[in-house]
DNA sequence: CGCCCACTTGAACGTGTTCAAACGTCGTGG
DNA sequence: CCACGACGTTTGAACACGTTCAAGTGGGCG
């Protein structure tokens, strides 16, 4: 059977296999996994609020988001996500959904059966840490967003999300000589920061008065990363992108 | 040997009770965790930013929550415990703690080394399920709150996390007719939601001409649970506080 | 060509911050 | 017993950041 090394079939192996020292039996369980690949257009909501889905998403290509909506009018995106990574694997143990999961780009998105990640992880318990560990660093993105949506003004929360955003995307080789997609509205980065879209504007056009990246058609190039950090006040930490040794 | 029916003594029994049907074995295996137990005074660090913690704490008795610095001056609260918890699960999987945890108030904490949590996940996996579940129901708070910080104004900030609190506190016995302990400055709530501690004040007087609640000497009595819910948008989904059948 | 959508600008407004001072309660020590 | 200090709460006033509403610009695409 033919086993892909390098993983450009299925980002999830690549991600994995990023962080943690997979085994060859696991790596190919990870191929074996069965998944119903479907395509997705762009904002398009995939499973919503209130949903109890049987299965979970992979983005394998393109981008999600996830987020809640308060009231009519108002919305606060979660979280992005980029290839490798399983937007709503909680959904194993948190059963009903408390948030929507939607496409952020046209997207490639394999479904997983909550049944078959079951099984892979009782049969190989490693497995079952490296997916807890993944969804534990979405929780460590949670926390800095709360911390920049409490506690930083706008220039520095847009700073912040530049250099997080750039930071994963970099690490699963999708930042060529300083540039990334980025394919957002300043509406859609507002909702992200807590801001209204004017102010995102204002606060755009501010931190490119200061030369720091240029932002435009859906591409970010960071033309000075220590300055962006700095006026982020990032400190990459938190995406916990080291590798790691399983227990057990 | 002695098998207390109640969890009385170990909180976490309880806990993990209300949410999951345990075997007598896994029962067993929970009440026989070694654990160091230890009382810190009121507002101590427990662990801080940047640690590598080799055991997880258990509140036994009082309130931790956790924080992170940003600058000098700033602080931004992302989670408040209630016993039964264990705040620092994470460490298991993130081996750098990211951010602080310490006491609320006067508390007895357990410390669980991880290699006896890796023991007994190994052994009962089914535990390790229930365990997981719990980060993820810390992930799904974190997300309620960046919700509101982003999104809701200061009153309606103050009346979600009342809610949530006595939601909380409800379902491990510790609300005694409409009131719960809740010991915390106006300070450590505007910590809490993004606010200066003067707003705070002014947003609690607001909420007090309503006659919501009485919110004094570290207690929280409500009066008006259904117009201080809506005042708040306060939807309890996001708990999670229904019990579920593991799988395995 | 014309429409749609995202971005941009201006102006008035509102929510929340900052700084400063005062008040009350409680526990400590003289 | 009173004086004192510490701490949390409360108040006022000036200010700043961010919102809202409204209108206009510009590019891309049918």
């Amino acid at each position: 059977m033919h086993r892909p090394t390098e993983g450009e079939q299925n980002p999830l192996v690549r991600k994995l296999e990023s962080i943690v020292d997979l085994t060859p039996e696991e790596r190919d369980a990870l191929f074996d996994l069965p998944m119903m690949v479907r395509e997705f257009r762009a904002h398009q909501d995939i499973v919503r609020d209130g949903d109890r889905p049987s299965q979970c998403c992979l983005v394998i290509e393109g981008f999600a988001l996830r987020y809640k909506l308060v009231g009519e009018d108002r919305r606060q995106i979660l979280a992005f996500h980029i290839p490798g990574e399983i937007p709503d694997l909680q959904s194993l143990y948190l059963k009903t959904l408390d948030h929507n999961l939607a496409t952020l780009t046209q997207a490639r998105v394999g479904l997983i059966q909550h049944r078959a990640l079951y099984d892979l992880m009782a049969r190989y318990p490693r497995l079952a840490g490296a997916f807890w560990r993944e969804t534990l660093i979405d929780a460590a993105i949670f926390r800095e967003w709360m911390v920049g949506l409490g506690r930083r003004r706008a220039p520095a929360r847009i700073a912040h999300f530049f250099c997080e955003m750039f930071r994963r995307l970099e690490a699963i080789g999708m930042a060529k000589n300083g540039t990334i997609k980025l394919p957002i509205t300043q509406e859609e980065l507002g909702d992200t920061l807590g801001l209204s879209a004017v102010h995102t504007n204002r606060s755009l056009q501010e931190l490119r008065s200061q030369d720091l990246f240029t932002f435009e058609g859906g591409r970010l190039t960071i033309h000075d990363w220590d300055r962006l950090a700095e006026e982020g006040e990032f400190d990459p930490l938190y995406l916990h992108q080291d590798s790691m040794k399983l227990p057990e």
